[in-house]
DNA sequence: TATAACATGTAAGGTGTTACATGATTGA
DNA sequence: TCAATCATGTAACACCTTACATGTTATA
């Protein structure tokens, strides 16, 4: 139940119609946070707006509804932000690969951690790319500050599961 | 859907009844890779039984079923492990909450970033604990290798998220 | 002998995904 | 004028969570 407080983050960091959302989810942010898709946005940006959480505050062509918090939405998104963390929902197709490593024959194996390393180190070179784009000197909070801060996490990311595979194919080629 | 290849790949490990795959999600595998209750996981047994992918082998004391993967559910095992990775699905709600710290006022996301970064070292440090516990010579398939995997993993992966949030904070006191 | 851990299940309700559906605007 | 992109929605179905429900075995 979190993709309302995603919605409300994201309307709150910049607003935007279900769209804009919609592609938001398609970029950085499904890569590592969360995913959605429009049919579960639309919705749910109905069901935040019917609570007084969010607002239409633009028309544009196309029907084009452009929704910003409410203050209500802002004290919610801040409660919601900074209260205790106790072990979020996680689930993460790569990662369970990776563990399940564990249960394959050693040639597929060590296969698929040459594979997972190679990638992984693809993924971190490309978005080192998107960050270098990134002014050092461009505000942390606020539209851009999403983006940066998804950036730097994703580099740092994908070299933590690069060295990880080296590690454990090393490991592996060591025993006998 | 990739609950029933985790159970798949769980059992592909060792075999084990409901309630074994059950603490296993609420353990290592749930807190970084994939969740999971004993309302879903034992329906997915019944189906995957049903379809031949895994089998009963054995009848404990409390109406306990041992289930154990068969040839055909090993080889669907491999081929999902195998296939093209193209972007398994992501939901994680610490790192939502992490790139949400855009959308707060600068004291908030001060203090949040500085409470993750001690949290993620907390969790370190425990984790430093478990993974001292496997001996540097257990096999890397089999059941203790999925241990080692992922506490290897979860060390790497905390100091990331420690790094990352105190990159994060010393950016923004820069700030002006 | 009582408590904790073991062990399995169903049902209702909520959430998310896939497929279906439509139409406007912009730029090549 | 054609294709891509923008823009929003509904319906059916699959999936997951919470609450309910039951009973056994080991151990302190």
């Amino acid at each position: 139940m979190s993709l309302p407080h995603a919605l409300l983050g994201l309307l709150a960091v910049e607003p935007g119609t279900g769209y804009d959302l919609t592609r938001m989810f398609d970029s950085d942010l499904g890569r590592y946070a969360w995913q959605a898709g429009h049919t579960s946005i639309y919705p749910e940006l109905a069901k935040l707006a019917a609570n007084g959480l969010v607002e239409v505050t633009a028309q544009g062509p196309r029907g084009a509804k452009t929704y910003d918090v409410t203050e209500a939405g802002r004290a919610e998104l801040r409660r919601w932000m900074l209260a205790p963390q106790q072990q979020g929902r996680v689930r993460n197709e790569p990662v369970l690969r990776m563990f399940l490593i564990a249960a394959l024959p050693r040639p597929e194996a060590l296969e698929l951690l040459d594979r997972i390393e190679q990638e992984a180190e693809q993924g971190a070179a490309e978005l080192r790319e998107v960050r270098a784009e990134h002014p050092d000197t461009a505000p942390m909070l606020g539209p851009e500050g999403l983006g940066q801060l998804a950036a730097e996490f994703g580099v740092r990311q994908y070299e933590v599961v690069r060295d990880w595979a080296r590690w454990a194919a090393d490991r592996l080629r060591a025993e006998n």
